[in-house]
DNA sequence: CGCATTAGCGCTACACCAGGT
DNA sequence: CACCTGGTGTAGCGCTAATGC
């Protein structure tokens, strides 16, 4: 049809590079229109007569033809990809929760990108501001979020949400947000009760910056459920939530003599290894001497010995519902329950 | 400047929708030319004049405008994309990798999708066919890799390599493809070495199944070095990369009785640890009764008690490098020394 | 009714041109 | 008058969806 001097320039770097069949391709080798290859391919409601339709699908595949998901973007103004901002890929939460999201999305057919804040707020709100230029459906949040609403993420958020993108964090609401709410205070303050009813008097907390949202809340619960069973909740230890954390300040908090008996309470299972690790460096034995129990119940938890005592959060299914809240506007939220998960770090006091 | 009644119904939705400034908006707003704006926002080399760079700057900020990066990329022909593929985002080798690509990405300025096979060779292929919709400038595949040619997977990726996307795999290299290589087989040879000379004479291995790529250099290397050494491989039980996979294995072997100062042998430290678990629900006592060791000193590895011996892999690094290959032509890999790690869990026969 | 025609989507990169050497 | 430099105009990119026939 078309001569080849009118091919653009363009269109011929593209076809030198690779050739990627385009739609007009397959209209051409099938004989039909552009819209109507548009409709059987890629279109939906309208329908198309069998023949036809059955012509654009063979020359669709001979030609190995796939539709150029940016250009169904831009004509269609919406593209097909939710956004997954974490604070480390690597760390085992982020990972079953980006295992969920991903299954989300696989089912509707959708992209996730992830992109890492490395507990950076400026490289948070940097990458938000980045992402906003894929205008994804969605972006679910998941980096370490304070209360702040006056910081420059919250900034970004008030702009992505602006531009009619759904945002989705976990536990702190803001204005424009949907939020997938973890019962981190309720399931800490289990978590405390039980260990009171173990016979634990005393204990320490390892946690994160005040002003954590969740850090917050998991040493609020704790404490309430604690100290609401008889227990003392001594010193609260604060770092973040990183292995690295919970090893540094149990070392630290060792050097201040520890009695046994003490219960070390840890806001995430990550820190609480790392307190162990800690602990196993100064000598002393876990369970027995010093019990330590942490929260999320992370695989590793139950291969760390003594096992973990934790309070166990359905991570992927958290993910999944975070990936639900994302693409559609009444989702509301199931019950995501929090179970606490006595192990052998914390056999009691008899 | 336009009159109402020109805008289209398309951008009217969109309008309605959040009214993401465009370039045009941008350029109107600055009282330059489309071109101009485009220059100083997006563009290249041609230089603008400060006077105009600065009053398009002024508006960009001033209306909120971020980039739609689809229709760059169908305006380019070119997307900022790089896409992952991983078995398994939620196991920590993977999560490692993740990291790395993440990284080198980051400083790119691209974005990463990531998709998840979950280990079917069906999905794999399915996923490959929508990833190319994206026209990403990369695909990084680090699911599980056999040698067949004949796979759909290889299928999918010679339609993809041939639309002009560079692949990056571990290990196996194909015709199309760039590799990132891990010296599985070497680095295991010198495990098994190291283990001949603690004295262990009989091993046995937990491995995946056969025609995998990664688990069959392991097996080989590791009976190269620790027959070599003068010790006997008996038994090789064949599973997959998966925890549970160790565990069962590792009790099936266990039924059949296993004398002490046998060292198994696993392809991974997920895999070890799981059988670590089975040992331990056997009564057997890790190290001294039965030795293990693993694989890829996943961050858990040094967790576990007795603490992995195991192969270290530079995982974070492995993935930013298999970043590199996808965005630079001329990319030579440089040395990615595996490193034997001997630790508790194998204390020697004395 | 069922197809083809075509005007966009937001952006880039070419072609072109005004004014100063 | 060639030749810069630094602007503007506009034809695409591949696709969708409203309208025409």
């Amino acid at each position: 049809m078309s001569s080849p001097e009118s091919l653009s320039r363009q269109r011929q770097a593209r076809t030198a590079r690779g050739a990627a069949a385009t739609l007009h391709d397959v209209a051409r080798e099938a004989g039909v229109s552009l819209a109507t290859a548009s409709r059987v391919l890629n279109g939906s409601e309208r329908k198309v007569a069998e023949s036809f339709r059955e012509r654009v699908e063979a020359a669709a595949k001979a030609l190995g033809y796939t539709a150029n998901v940016s250009a169904q973007a831009t004509a269609r103004g919406t593209s097909p990809v939710i956004a997954l901002l974490v604070a480390d890929i690597a760390d085992p939460y982020f990972g079953l929760l980006a295992s969920g999201v991903a299954r989300g999305a696989d089912e509707h057919g959708l992209v996730v990108t992830i992109a890492i804040t490395e507990r950076d707020p400026d490289r948070e709100a940097r990458i938000i501001r980045a992402l906003r230029g894929q205008r994804p459906q969605g972006l679910i949040l998941s980096a370490s979020r304070t209360d702040d609403t006056e910081s420059d993420t919250a900034r970004e958020l008030a702009d992505f949400a602006a531009l009619g993108g759904r945002i989705v964090t976990f536990g702190a609401g803001g204005a424009e947000n949907t939020h997938v709410e973890i019962d981190n205070r309720s399931g800490a303050e289990e978590l405390g009760r039980r260990m009171a009813g173990l016979g634990y008097r005393s204990a320490i907390a390892i946690g994160a910056a005040s002003g954590v949202r969740t850090s917050d809340d998991r040493l609020a619960g704790f404490r309430a459920g604690f100290e609401g069973g008889g227990g003392a909740l001594g010193r609260v230890l604060r770092g973040d939530f990183r292995r690295e954390s919970g090893a540094e300040l149990m070392t630290q908090a060792l050097a201040e003599d520890i009695e046994p008996g003490t219960l070390v309470f840890c806001i995430s299972d990550v820190v609480a290894i790392g307190a162990m690790s800690a602990l196993r460096a100064a000598g002393r034995e876990i369970g027995t001497d010093i019990a330590v129990c942490g929260f999320d119940d992370v695989p590793s938890s139950i291969d760390v010995t003594p096992a973990l005592t934790t309070v166990r959060i359905p991570l992927a299914e958290v993910g999944y519902q975070a990936f639900r809240a994302t693409v559609d506007a009444d989702w509301v939220q199931p019950p995501l329950p929090l179970e606490v998960i006595v192990r052998a770090s914390t056999p009691g006091l008899s």
